[in-house]
DNA sequence: CCGACTTTGTGAATGCGTTCACGAACGCGT
DNA sequence: ACGCGTTCGTGAACGCATTCACAAAGTCGG
């Protein structure tokens, strides 16, 4: 009754499941390849498709930002890369600050993808003295004393660890003291946050042990089985 | 009746969960860290707080594994890294052959958790001719022409693609032409595979832009809230 | 040897995510 | 104008994962 019409948008935001939240970026991917091949409006299926997953989980996920298929026909993709990435809040620019320039900290300051959706990467710390004044991507690196004066002036929500394990709490901490919300870890340690703190983590070493698993396991029944 | 006493350690392996198994590496982290500590046993909830989640969960993935705690007392420690390490598989040497030697593939083959977990690199490859023969933690690259006898003669099960996006799909397939049944897909794209391959995929720009959603979110109603 | 205490292992309950299946809505050809 | 074919949007059903809560099983001090 008393509902406005722009709320009704904004009450769509609110609750996306975490799990559609995930495939949101893996369609907007698609649909930029999509556009790119010069298709202007696709179908959940053909989105399906292009995303690796089926039509209706494409159909709920779309569903939550709010109704903005024509039946029949499908979804115009202009249209779509618009709601999602409003929906994901790439229409604004988020700051990133990077701790940590060793093997993984250069390959992702010179990561291409930081830059084609909207992240600055406002700063490059590390805590190793011979590193700091090196060129790394076009930005010089700084010294981790530094951080909080990074992420302060530029305006950094966002920081990512890529130190070894065992400084990564620590940085954390520092990256959670200096105003950072949201936190991206590479460090192969598990990290402790206060609420209000996203964390995300990303294991080579979990990801290759899972993999294992699955060889493990097709050798041991492949082996019963023959 | 005829089930043999082998088989019920067998069948404990066959159904652990997806989500359990994705645990378990973490858990195994958290045990190293514990038995460098000097701890000989821990309970659910030591190793739930080490590794970040609660101690129903714990249990709950162990006794997937089998029944190896004490009540009253808890989990000994290297009891446990054992069983773990036989369910995951670890106890064999996996080969892995690694496609793509930019930035990102130098970070990771200088990764030392790759060894650490007993994974062995049996080959650096690419397909720009100016890096064959370059050398790269201890191993020279080879051309992608190459692939199929690395993977013969290595004994390789695991492919692991960082190479850019355009190259990652016609890369996976030589994978699995050369009988590679496990991938790890650090390309920003949608990979198809056959089935009875395991993929995985680690992509840096969709836990960015999640990390965003969340960002957006507490902004959005910080502001309608405040 | 026994009773108090601790901690596991697990059925039961709950919650979340995926899939199914179909009515409603739209374009298009005639 | 109208019916046909297509595709969305979504309630309902299902299955997997998490959490709860407690009996069973062990330790340990006295």
């Amino acid at each position: 009754m008393s509902e406005q019409g722009g709320f009704t948008a904004s009450a769509r935001h609110r609750d996306i499941p975490e799990a559609s939240v995930a495939r949101l970026p893996v369609y907007l991917r698609a649909l930029s390849g999509l556009a790119d091949a010069g298709h202007v409006t696709v179908s959940s299926e053909g989105l399906a498709t292009a995303a690796g997953v089926n039509s209706a989980k494409v159909r709920k996920d779309l569903s939550h930002l709010g109704s903005y298929g024509t039946r029949g026909v499908g979804y115009e993709v202009d249209e779509l890369v618009h709601h999602i990435s409003n929906a994901l809040g790439l229409t604004q620019r988020w700051s990133v600050v990077l701790v940590g320039v060793g093997n993984l900290g250069h390959a992702l300051a010179g990561y291409a993808g930081f830059a084609s959706r909207g992240f600055r990467i406002a700063g490059l710390v590390d805590a190793d003295p011979a590193r700091v004044g090196e060129r790394v991507a076009g930005l010089t690196v700084r010294s981790i004393d530094e951080l909080a004066e990074v992420v302060t002036t530029g305006g950094v929500s966002i920081g990512v660890i890529a130190t070894p394990a065992g400084a990564a709490q620590v940085v954390c901490d520092q990256l959670v003291a200096a105003g950072v919300t949201s936190i991206l870890n590479f460090a192969p340690t598990v990290l402790q946050v206060p609420d209000g703190v996203e964390l995300r983590k990303v294991d080579l070493a979990v990801e290759l042990q899972i993999l294992s698993f699955h060889e493990h396991r097709k050798s041991v029944s492949g082996a019963v089985g023959a």
